[in-house]
This record gives C-alpha cells, structure tokens and sequence, in this order.
DNA sequence: TATTGTTATACTCTATAACTATA
DNA sequence: TATAGTTATAGAGTATAACAATA
C-alpha cells in the first residue's frame, strides 16, 4: 500500500462516500437507495418499464418488484399507455416529487459541502473534470 | 434541468458508474458487490467482526451472514483470537486473496481508462482533488 | 457493566426462466 | 416474430431486537 492514493482508489472510496450518504438520507426520507435511485431518475419525466430498467441498470423482473413496493407506498402510479396496449408509463405522485425533492435538495447539500473547503478553481476544476468523465452516464440524478 | 451539470451531480452519475463497474467485474469474479467490498477491504489486514463492521458501515448482525456466505465458498477464514476469546479475526483464505487481487486488477484498470482521454495534467489535479475529498473515507480499496 | 459476536425474524433487492398479451 | 411487462422462484443483503459468552 502506498502512501498517496490514485485515482482508481480515490474514485471508488468517492464511491462509497456517496453511498453511505445515499443510504443516510434516504432512511431520513423513508426511502431505500433502490427507490430514491429510481425516484430521482423520473423526476425528469415519466417512463415506461423499459426505459426505466435500463436506465437504472436492472432487470424488468426486478424493476416489476420495486415499482409494485412503491407504487403501493403511493409514490408512483403506472398509467396505461394509449397508442400500445402492452406499455405502462410510471410517473411520479404527488408524494413520490415530495419525497424526492427532500432527499434531492439534502444530498446536493450534503455533497457540495464536501467541496465547501476547496479553493473555487480547484472546485471548478474538478467539477469540469468530472463532467467529463460522467458524459455518457443515463441521467439518474441530475441539477 | 440545466445543460451543465454541477458538482453534487457529476459525483452522484459517478458513483453510479463506479457501481455498475464494480457489479460487472465482480461478476466476472463471481463475487457479489458486498462480497468484493469486504475481500478488498480485508486485502490489507484480517480484522475482528466489529472493526470489519465498521469499515464497512454494516450492522455487526449483517456482517455475519456475509461473513458465513464467503466463509463457505473458502473465500475467508474466521480465526480464534488467543487474547480475547470473544472475539473472532477474518482474513483471506489463498482463495480469497487470489479472487480479490484479479478483482482489483480488472477494475484499476477500468477505472484508470476512463480518465484516460484526460489531458496528463488535468488527470493529476482531479486525482489530487479526489485525494483531499476522500481522505477520512475507511480504506475500502488501497492501490 | 460493556463488548464481541450470533441468532431469529422480516423485508428489500436482484437475477433467471417461463409466461401472457400486444405489436 | 419481437416487444412490454409480469409471475414464480431462489438467493443475497440488510436491519432490529434479543441473546450468550467473555472482558
């Protein structure tokens, strides 16, 4: 082991950073980190089962369960989808936005203060950088 | 939604790639997330139950069961600790130490190559910044 | 009394395979 | 035939609460 750490390591250890204040605020918001996860990728817009398991990365079996769980806790709602009969829309309720809007607005708080000590240029930078780097990844959390 | 992304966000997507990164080599390993995570984090030293816990960020009871699960696929070893007869020391079986080492490497290198496009000095001071950002983080993963 | 670790229990999350209904 | 979504099933991961053994 060395003594200064290099990117790999410092990207999964930001990783697990994240994670862990995922999880935090999610049980404060009373959602798992699948459902927060889920939540925030359809504050954009609503989604068929679909488009949604591919943007979260999982099986449609398995996106069945987590919508069944929270569509039962009055977070989302499937809709029918006119023009094909097969297709359903999952789309926010009123409750689910709330929710996801508490837990978007502490972990953007939670998250810019771990830059609060960096110089500004050295925040920019990094923020430009990063950008970068997630150019390609499916929006699931976004500003 | 803005056309840029800011900082919380670009870290949020990031760690959302990392993650993927890490389920998908792992399944190459045939090592689960939580099982990976624990053999890296054991990579250094073996530890009792309740540090690996800690390190971890896992309830001592969840632990068990992660610790079983591997303990039966020869993966790691529970140890009798002379000094306390409580208390047990994990560590990496030859098994485990060899699946988290093709782990390591595999996923080191996914991760380097996505900065890999980056300009030299630009890579170096995102690297540096990460460094500042995670340094309190457990060493969930080392170089 | 405090600490180490386990057990019992209950849920959530996830994948694979097989299925239905519609396009 | 291909696509959208679900069901059935099995296993992993996790937490809470209660417990045993040792310090």
């Amino acid at each position: 082991m060395q003594e200064t750490l290099g990117a790999a390591s410092g990207m999964v250890r930001l990783t697990f950073l994240v994670q862990n204040l995922y999880a935090e605020i999610g049980r404060g918001c009373d959602l798992t980190v699948a459902q927060a996860q889920m939540l925030c990728t359809l504050t954009d817009r609503p989604m068929g089962m679909a488009e949604l398991s591919g943007s979260l990365g999982l099986e449609r079996s398995s996106l069945t369960g987590l919508v069944d769980r929270a569509e039962h806790r009055g977070l989302v709602v499937r809709e029918a989808v006119p023009q094909d009969r097969r297709a359903v829309n999952v789309s926010l309720t009123a409750a689910g936005a709330d929710a996801v809007h508490r837990f978007h607005a502490q972990l953007t708080e939670r998250l810019d203060k771990l830059l609060a000590d960096l110089p500004a240029r050295e925040r920019d930078q990094f923020t430009r950088t990063l950008r970068r780097i997630v150019a390609d990844v499916p929006p699931v959390f976004a500003d």
